[in-house]
DNA sequence: CTCATAGATTAGAATCATTCTAATCTGTTG
DNA sequence: CAACAGATTAGAATGATTCTAATCTATGAG
């Protein structure tokens, strides 16, 4: 029943209505390429995610904001994806994994050297950048163990 | 039933064997006192574990830790009442809570300023003294936060 | 292009830490 | 020794996350 490229392509989109990337023509591109570089496969979903999640400017997402934003966008994506996707991209380095919370996981698309406000009411990160904080004096790792990295977090409240 | 002084004690004691109270006869004194200064009740279930949190070094518990550690030591309490001991015992100034691992909370018995290593492969927490890292250029919160505090967490891996 | 297949997605169940409920118990005070 | 506010607890509930196993799809031969 496929007749030619673009009958393919609508195929090949599936459920959604395409809406998501036309709309995001250069983050889909972008995505596309960032996936393959990774070595993972540039599905639907993934596209989508990515292109959420790295159109230029940093984010700190969690799995169910993350849904809820796909799923907004009229895009079916199921919640296990999700985590799988967020969980493969920081494996590839796209994210990085943020503990603040200790009842959800944060994902930070800001892979560089960076640290963090934590608004401890709202549950919102909001990004330090690398130069700004200096830690000094970071004593030795007790005897077999290396530092794998220094994270700070600030934590603030309403005044 | 009850006919005198010992009689008594041991009818209060309920259903522990006495073992560990009788082990640790400052610690219990001690934990008698920092409770009555909280306001919070002496019951047997929070003189047993303040006893075991409260000997002199600090330490770093997760709910389950200090759960097994009390039931080995032939207490029964039940995990709910950790929990809430816990979280009163942080209400009351007497604990901090950790978070380092999206997986479980850690409860810490050093509520000085200082900071920690953290053992990803273990799960440990080991304390860094306050005096030890210096954190500078903290930059000002956005408009109407404050700081609360700043947490550094050094997080060491096996070399 | 077509097909085979490794890899990906997904609904729904399972897990696990933590919290809640509501029944029972106990420390305190009069 | 009451009376009762506060504490404990078993077990259910919750909520984030992971797992299962069935179905789908991207890909790279042929
Ligand atoms: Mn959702
Ligand atoms: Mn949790
Ligand atoms: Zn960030
Ligand atoms: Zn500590």
């Amino acid at each position: 029943m496929v007749r030619n490229m673009r009958e393919a392509a609508r195929h090949a989109m599936g459920r959604t209505s395409g809406r998501a990337a036309e709309r995001d023509p250069q983050g889909q591109a972008a995505a596309q390429a960032r996936l393959k570089a990774s070595g993972l496969r540039p599905t639907r979903q993934r596209l989508e995610l990515a292109g959420l999640l790295f159109q230029g400017h940093d984010r700190h997402v969690t799995a169910e904001s993350l849904h809820d934003e796909v799923t907004r966008a009229g895009v079916k994506v199921s919640l296990a994806t999700v985590y799988n996707t967020l969980h493969q991209f920081t494996g590839a380095g796209l994210l990085r994994q943020v503990v603040v919370d200790a009842s959800r996981s944060y994902f930070d698309t800001n892979v560089h050297d960076h640290q963090h406000f934590f608004h401890e009411d709202e549950g919102r990160l909001i990004d330090i950048p690398g130069e700004t904080i200096a830690v000094t004096n970071v004593p030795t790792p007790p005897d077999g163990l290396a530092v794998d990295r220094v994270d700070v977090v600030v934590r603030v409240k309403r005044a």
